[in-house]
DNA sequence: ATTTTTTTTAACCAAGTGGTTAAATATTAT
DNA sequence: ATAATATTTAACCACTTGGTTAAAAAAAAT
């Protein structure tokens, strides 16, 4: 394997991400994703056959950036609250790095959901949430938080994480006018763990 | 006026929201919205110029019909909780029928921010809003809530009732596999409330 | 009735698109 | 050094796209 080559595929990569991210499937141009890479328009296609097969590769990685801390917060074994803002922590890290993320995805799957359905070998899924169901069940029953259906809750958690990265373009100049959003986003995730916290927990 | 003249009008719109919707301002076709219309194509650009004009159109009704509710919020009178169940509930409404509207707004603004600064003048937005902070403020000095940023507070409350649409083509297919979402998100704006409520509410 | 407007049809165009190819050159591995 | 691979260049192609046009037909307004 060569060093060059690989360094090749990674600069196309990026590219590629940084130029779907922005303008989508349909509005990307491969040209643009070259001279983003600053390399030849031959080469995308040397690596990657096509326009789709580049944007498979950068959507899989995309989505499994997005969901993973979902899996990971329905698959933890920890006390329920320590769920929440393990979760809460980690989705404002890593949207943070990928603002772009969210949007992306949530566009792409509108556009075509059958594209989705290639990828739900993110299994385990389904029994996690089962499981996290039940937990909740039971934090309700042990008097621990208020009443509320399970999947209510997930929901709201997740909303409270991801909504603020995907509608940054319209918050930044419609409610934070003026301000420098992304300060504001920094220290969130403790702040939205402790809103859900206090809206279920029993004192 | 003629009569035939505005219908097909409204054919044309009704069919370019659609399409527009679904596939973006890149990704639709003018054909496409001519056959969805039961039209042709040079009728397109007989009433509307162009695809972008055909777009800003349509683009356009959207952002008013989504920002709405918020502006209609942040200038509303009532106590705060009122105004918060009132928002959900306007909320819900609006986007239980026109549920493509977020995604299709959030992804086009993230395109091209600078669509958005075009119909800024849906001033008294930021009046309103400083207007809304300062009840927000007053209710933690009268001891009603507890004591949190009201720009956070408003992120919450929209996050909570926007997202859920957003996020649809990958919640129907992850967290509520099998069962009816439309059925499960129609009640959701007073327990989207409840929950805001009983986040900051001292009792 | 006739004038004006709306609609269809269908061919057409220029520009841009994804994608290919072949030959020359540079780079890396052996 | 030599063979194999990676990269550039640049021309090229087939196809799609937005948009135009002109003439005929249909519908509506006067």
């Amino acid at each position: 394997m060569d060093k060059k080559s690989v360094e090749t595929q990674e600069l196309i990569i990026r590219a590629a991400k940084k130029v779907f991210a922005k303008k989508g499937l349909a509005g990307a141009r491969m040209q643009e994703i070259a001279d983003e890479a600053g390399i030849n328009k031959a080469m995308l296609h040397y690596y990657y056959r096509s326009k789709d097969g580049l944007f498979e590769h950068v959507f899989q990685e995309a989505v499994i950036k997005l969901l993973r801390p979902v899996a990971a917060f329905l698959a933890d074994d920890s006390e329920l609250f320590q769920k929440i803002r393990n979760l809460c922590r980690h989705y404002y890290s890593v949207l943070s790095e990928y603002p772009f993320l969210p949007n992306f995805v949530m566009n792409e799957v509108n556009m075509a959901p059958e594209r989705l359905l290639k990828m739900m070998e993110i299994e385990g899924f389904v029994e996690a949430k089962e499981n996290t169901v039940q937990k909740i069940n039971e934090a309700i029953q042990n008097g621990v938080i208020r009443s509320i259906d399970p999947r209510d809750l997930i929901l709201n958690i997740v909303s409270l994480c991801v909504f603020p990265f995907v509608s940054k373009p319209l918050t930044e100049k419609l409610l934070f006018a003026g301000e420098d959003v992304d300060e504001l986003l920094k220290n969130r995730a403790d702040r939205v763990a402790d809103f859900i916290i206090a809206s279920i927990k029993l004192k």
